[in-house]
DNA sequence: ACTGGTAGCTAGCAACACCAAGTACTAGCA
DNA sequence: TGCTAGTACTTGGTGTTGCTAGCTACCAGT
């Protein structure tokens, strides 16, 4: 989708995690293939495997290894109550910026039409 | 507010900034303190000044030198054509992600509640 | 033997916001 | 005159992050 998106997603991609991991524990493979359908169809699997390592090293994950039929055994990542806690914390500092934000497009798009 | 926000600012302080122009011309002490306004407390002037060089670079901004009453003159920052170009794609993209991310937490939330 | 799907890992890179310090101009005050 | 404070802009270095581009490993079907 762009370098935009790109620019967006710092920060954010680990907020749709953990929220994807709040609705139910996951695996890397799938959360790539979930985020996928939903949309964000260039993000690779590099970077969700980088942002779970790092998730994980922070507390925030608990971790199970689970074997698969096709495959490599499966590393399940689900939230814990520190991870829920700070998943708190963003859903306030995405709530704000995206608070702000609308105001500032009513503004703007304002300025726009009296400059027309 | 953290470092949350400070990840997610990345790539969303540049649309902020470009929809502040939208609305009127500005220059770079003056966007830092409505910044502050508005609740962005804790940015700081390196930041807004670089942004401004960045913006400048890729011509999505036109500059004029306006002397000041009280100090050093001021750059004014104006947005030009393929600044509300880039400022249109900014809004494609954030509309995307605050979709995404709203009907996210909507199903972390049911997620919660089963949960209980 | 080979391809393709599943599953995970990693080294190097570019972009960005932050930090910290600096320069320069003006006004006011001792 | 010397000092402080407010205005206004600049710059070098740092840490975090997502992306690129590879790699290993396991299994099923051809």
């Amino acid at each position: 989708m762009g370098k935009q998106m790109t620019e967006m997603l710092k920060g954010t991609l680990e907020g749709i995690v953990l929220a994807l991991l709040a609705v139910r524990p996951a695996y890397g493979y799938e959360i790539t293939a979930r985020l996928r359908e939903q949309g964000f169809a260039d993000i690779v699997e590099g970077t969700v495997y980088a942002l779970l390592v790092r998730i994980e090293r922070r507390g925030l994950v608990d971790v199970e290894k689970v074997p698969s039929e096709k495959g490599p055994p499966r590393k399940v990542y689900s939230l814990n109550t520190p991870g829920r806690e700070y998943l708190e914390d963003f859903w306030g500092s995405w709530g704000f910026l995206a608070d702000r934000l609308e105001q500032l497009r009513r503004e703007a798009d304002r300025a726009q039409e009296e400059g027309t």
